[in-house]
DNA sequence: ATTATCAACGCACGCGTAGA
DNA sequence: TCTACGCGTGCGTTGATAAT
């Protein structure tokens, strides 16, 4: 093991690390000290990072440790290139792209993998439908494929119709969520069941005959989610959750 | 710049049928 | 039998891209 590494440094703010071998080895300080004094790297963060980290030792500890640095600082996720013997790592020292910054400053709770899935947006690389999906149900992108981007934070508003249009991606995924949960509580349901549930929590733009259709068009969309199941006219959910 | 084409999406119509 | 409901599907809207 032990393989050269290679460090190049791009005008855009990005190093690449790449090592013939199996992977790069836990001294990568002694690269930089031996190779490249620090001082000659224009971005201080990264040969910073590279020296604090036991950089990128393990699988398991330094690649999660690069992300986790990279995204408290809102800078893009380091991107790793496993070929046959060969080890490549990039990482990009400034914010790509400022939405994407804000959205996580925005909210700092948010999980990993989506993380990931917007670190993929703003990097412009391919989702699947089905990523794109979840991404906007959690009112996190906006636009159509392939030109997703990351929403901006949805702060005033003008109209109550506006606000409605705006907010329904988030609104249907909080119905459905209220239709799950009283099939956990109840375990069946008949529709009647779920107007109750419903019905009076529409907004007002929607009038008495648009709002029966939503309720039954929620329905229809766990179900075709195949979250729900019927049979006949009562309604469970289709993983009985072993727990509970 | 303007128009045409396309894809995605959600609403709502109508049919067949399960349940009273 | 008659009604309420699930379900397939058509239609309009919106946004993006290609074409003019």
């Amino acid at each position: 093991m032990g393989g050269k590494v290679t460090l190049v440094e791009f005008e855009d703010g990005r190093l690449c690390f790449s090592n013939h071998g199996s992977f790069i080895p836990g001294s990568i300080e002694t690269v930089i000290c031996n190779d490249a004094p620090e001082s000659r790297y224009r971005n201080r963060f990264l040969a910073e990072a590279m020296v604090n980290l036991n950089m990128i030792d393990t699988i398991g500890s330094g690649i999660k440790k690069m992300f986790m640095i990279q995204k408290n600082r809102f800078f893009p996720l380091p991107e790793y290139t496993l070929g046959n013997a060969r080890v490549e790592v990039n990482i990009t020292g400034k914010v790509l792209d400022i939405a994407y910054a804000r959205k996580l400053a925005e909210f700092p709770d948010l999980k990993l993998e989506d993380i990931i899935l917007l670190d993929q947006i703003q990097k412009r690389k391919p989702l699947s439908d089905d990523q794109a999906k979840y991404l906007k149900s959690k009112n996190l992108i906006e636009g159509r494929k392939p030109n997703y981007f990351i929403s901006a934070q949805l702060a005033q508003h003008s109209d109550n119709k506006a606000e409605y249009i705006r907010h329904k991606a988030f609104d249907d995924q909080h119905y459905k969520q209220l239709i799950i949960e009283y099939l956990e509580k109840f375990t069946t349901a008949q529709r009647s069941d779920f107007d109750r549930l419903i019905l009076d929590k529409l907004p007002e733009v929607l009038d008495e005959q648009q709002k029966h259709h939503k309720v039954k068009n929620l329905i229809q969309s766990l179900k075709n989610q195949g979250l729900i199941t019927n049979s006949g006219r009562t309604w469970q959910l289709s993983k009985p959750s072993l727990s509970s």
